[in-house]
DNA sequence: TAGGATTTGTGCGTATGTATT
DNA sequence: TAATACATACGCACAAATCCT
């Protein structure tokens, strides 16, 4: 594949993963190929390239006759993707890291005012697109691709179910609302960091802001009350 | 895909990824989709599947007009990749490691014997295939299924550079010798390991010969004489 | 430079499998 | 249980790109 029709793949399918993480496409949702060609204006043969592959990192599921199927996930599994997930993060730090020159430590701090311009007005979906934005910032501060690569994979994976699982508590609000917050002190964390050059400490931070999110989901699941904040 | 086209997928799937781990097809090699349709016994659109998620994976390149070629790498690329599986290593101890039964050992004592007998008789693709056989029965220690399918795409990759590295080196049965040995060295160790049931000294184990692994070979390709065996 | 040979990419009709009535 | 509707899997023909003479 090249050229002029990978650029459309990458568009594709970069798109189509963007709506099942955001959830456009939640778990059970039954794409149709035709559909898809439809609006992309092309037929089904470049689709079912993107869905493939789609398929094959384990976002969706084709079943001969059925449909194609935005796969869920069991908390066990999930437990497995964060787990290494967690050890992964810190690795930014270790594997090739850049040194982050004055326009990398802008950003960083562009994305805190954009953080709590977002904690006045707390909204799921803009906290979605902040988050992978901050994600895709953070790995911008290593240059080891393959590392980059399965980050993003475990990434996208726990990034959706974790937007599943907080969009269906009750009083979901406060947990937006705090969530936000903890997210700010992370992003707050790592800029400073980022502005000291100390990137391996910003590997540690992410770390254990990535161990600590599961920590609150898997409580949430549970039922239990969230710690109060400090 | 599902049912008896996913079983054909699959088989076709690692039949391919073998050969080109094995240097049947080696890095610049051109694959014909009309070739391996007709070897199959089926059209290009399963053959297509195959190659496409291949191509995702980094083995194959398809150009549109020319073919679809096995993938080189360069020694910057290997090196990240390496690196990776190093930490990736140690992980098999610490994320959901399975407590070995005596079948375990035995499977890692049948190993060793097999390594003992080819140190007798040194045959590079023996010698490859064991290796890989070893691999997999390491995975078989880790329960983390997403670590499994990261370690083994690493694996692979590393794997037929390493093989296509040894291949061309001077005086390569020496090479190979001294190879086989280390290789013994590190089955018998994490044999022991296993029937002690020290799962965490197996990934320790296994991330210090991954790491030694590649220091021989940026040495080889600089042309360094080796350490002399203690 | 032009043209023919070769190979992958695309489009679409048909086969096959599934679910529902 | 059978028939019907519908979606993916497959195979083939043709378009597009590249290479070589």
């Amino acid at each position: 594949m090249t050229g002029e029709g990978r650029a459309r793949f990458e568009r594709i399918y970069a798109l189509l993963r963007s709506r099942i993480c955001l959830l456009d496409y939640p778990p059970g949702v039954r794409l149709r190929e035709e559909d898809l060609a439809k609006e992309f204006e092309t037929s089904r043969t470049p689709i079912r390239r993107v869905l493939a592959r789609l398929e094959d990192e384990g976002y969706l599921r084709s079943v001969h006759g059925v449909g194609t199927i935005v796969t869920d996930i069991d908390i066990a599994s999930l437990e497995q993707v964060y787990r290494l997930r967690v050890e992964l993060s810190e690795l930014i730090g270790k594997l090739s890291p850049v040194t982050p020159d004055e326009e990398a430590a802008d950003l960083f701090g562009a994305m805190r005012a954009r953080c709590e311009a977002l904690a006045k007005s707390p909204n799921q979906r803009a906290f979605a697109q902040l988050n992978m934005d901050f994600f895709h910032l953070l790995m911008t501060l290593t240059e080891n691709e393959p590392l980059q690569e399965f980050s993003e994979r475990l990434y996208y994976q726990t990034t959706r179910i974790w937007l599943k699982t907080a969009a269906g508590l009750d009083g979901y609000e406060d947990t937006l609302a705090s969530e936000i917050d903890f997210f700010l002190r992370e992003v707050s964390d790592i800029a400073t960091a980022v502005a000291c050059g100390a990137l391996e400490t910003v590997g540690q931070i992410r770390r254990a802001h990535v161990a600590m999110s599961f920590a609150r989901l898997k409580a949430r699941a549970r039922g239990d009350a969230l710690p109060e904040d400090s």
